[in-house]
RNA sequence: GGCGCGGUAGCAAAGCGGUUAUGCACCGGAUUGCAAAUCCGUGUAGGUCGGUUCGACUCCGGCCCGCGCCUCCA
């Protein structure tokens, strides 16, 4: 029985599809104007994390993510650039595409650009102006009238009365309403400009979800995630154009995931404190920031610093080293057994991965003990469940070399030089090759076949 | 001002009204020419003050501290 927290009700509820072994899922996306950061990376990782559990789980899932390629941001990015919007967001998607891939994040099965939903979106807002709930205002822009939408709050708590418009921000004087939104945006010279029933213009953020989620998995479906600064408003608004244009229930399930934070505080593009995946990646093996993101469960925050992802790194090793002492054999996995069973539990339980991986190095620890090649084997399944330990811990271990640093031939050259040494007990020689190693990162380890290396 | 989340051992991070979380680090032992890996073993918890209970880290309340949303943000 899976079990998942959802936000609008904001308690853990026993998940149940709309259609029977189906499930239809959404989640908000990327803004392509610039490279991906930590916090799209978890985005990207949890629901990844998701879509595998509720695959494994025998749902046949419909997974749809976003990309939203029109916004005040891109446009002005294109302009600095002196390129077109296409070309920037383009590029960008590109990247979202290596870093995703880098990362180990299954492709979703659509992924929607907003600027091929236009028609979609307009439909919408005519429904939303026919059912008394957009208007024109003065200054050309189609606005969401929010006190009409008797629902307005119910994903975030939050009351109208006691949201402070304005008090960060100007308020527009041509909204009827200070949180009102706007659907559609008039256009201004020198920008991106659709036909519409209420002049040219662009659309506004919001209505673009709640145009391709209709569009591709039905005007009611089973879940929808995204980070939890989405929750409000854009997800409040989302519902509001949804639900006030197609009537009755719009998502089952509402999931967020928690903040990735850096000294504490949230990591945004505002903040200026972000990390670029990219970044990363060229200190730690992606599957080190997966592995990061996965400890710890979805919904709580995640402090970044290199001391954690080294941290991260030690254990995944750990992990690793049992595929690497232990040869897995292949196993079909028995849901029954009881590691798969606990692990499948844990996951089952609001998708605790962490719980899930802790299952894991008992696992390990188990196939260590009994030399169990069986053990190893439903570890490395279990864990490619969640996509973890799926290479060749050589590859794995071996990974990363700096491009400045020993290449392999010549490690292989000083181990064979001490190999040597050690025949002719000179352990002293032995030891200075070890030492050398060492200190351009590479730790050897003598087994009873010889020794192997790999990078510290 | 409104709404929400969290405070767990050196660090990271879960579940759980009573029985070892887990990982990293640390200490002792086995093993090793020395190491590494592995195994065995020990230790270090639950912000604070009260309440409920036979029993609370786990439930309830106060307080303190941190974080977030109410602008664009994953």
């Amino acid at each position: 029985m899976l079990k998942i927290f959802n936000s609008l009700k904001r308690e853990k509820q026993v998940f149940e599809p709309i259609e029977a072994n189906k499930v239809r899922m959404y989640v908000c996306g990327m803004t392509v104007y610039d490279y991906c950061h930590l916090g799209h990376a978890r985005v990207m990782v949890v629901f990844d994390m998701v879509y595998r559990w509720l695959r494994t789980r025998g749902y046949e899932v419909t997974y749809v993510r976003n990309i939203t390629d029109i916004d005040d941001k891109i446009i002005r990015r294109a302009a600095e650039n002196g390129e077109s919007i296409q070309q920037l967001t383009d590029r960008f998607i590109g990247f979202m595409h290596e870093d995703a891939d880098a990362l180990g994040v299954l492709r979703p099965d659509h992924e929607p650009r907003a600027t091929e939903y236009v028609p979609q979106m307009l439909e919408l807002i005519g429904k939303l102006e026919a059912n008394g709930l957009a208007y024109l205002a003065a200054d050309g822009d189609v606005n969401y009238a929010v006190r009409k939408f008797p629902g307005y709050g119910k994903l975030s708590g939050k009351s109208l009365d006691d949201l402070r418009a304005g008090e960060r921000v100007e308020v527009d004087t041509a909204k009827q309403d200070p949180l009102d939104f706007v659907l559609w945006k008039h256009a201004k010279p020198g920008e991106p400009a659709w036909a519409s029933p209420w002049g040219e213009g662009r659309p506004g953020w919001h209505i673009e979800c709640s145009a391709m989620s209709s569009s591709l998995l039905g005007k009611h479906f089973d879940i929808h995630g995204g980070g939890q600064d989405l929750q409000f408003p854009h997800h409040e608004n989302e519902i509001a154009q949804s639900e006030g244009a197609n009537c009755c229930g719009y998502v089952n399930y509402w999931m967020h995931n928690g903040f990735v934070r850096v000294d504490n505080e949230k990591m945004s593009k505002s903040l200026g404190n972000f990390f670029t995946i990219r970044e990363v990646l060229k200190k730690f093996d992606a599957e080190v920031v997966r592995f990061f993101i996965l400890r710890a469960h979805y919904r709580s925050p995640l402090n970044y610093s290199d001391a954690h992802l080294d941290d991260a790194k030690r254990s995944l090793d750990g992990l690793y080293f049992t595929l690497r002492d232990v040869p897995p054999v292949p196993v079909a996995i028995d849901w029954k057994q009881d590691f798969a069973a606990r692990f499948a539990a844990a996951l089952n339980e609001d998708f605790d991965s962490h719980g899930a991986i802790a299952v894991l190095f008992e696992l390990a620890a188990e196939a260590n003990r009994q030399k169990s090649g069986e053990l190893s084997g439903l570890l490395k399944a279990l864990a490619g469940v969640i996509g973890l330990l799926e290479r060749a811990p050589q590859a794995y271990l071996r990974a990363g070399g700096a491009a400045d640093g020993i290449d392999e031939a010549a490690v292989e050259a000083l181990i064979a030089s001490r190999a040597a040494a050690k025949k002719a007990r000179d352990f002293a020689e032995a030891d200075r090759i070890r030492d050398e190693l060492k200190a351009a990162g590479i730790v050897l380890d003598d087994g009873p076949q010889g020794t192997t290396w790999r990078r510290a």
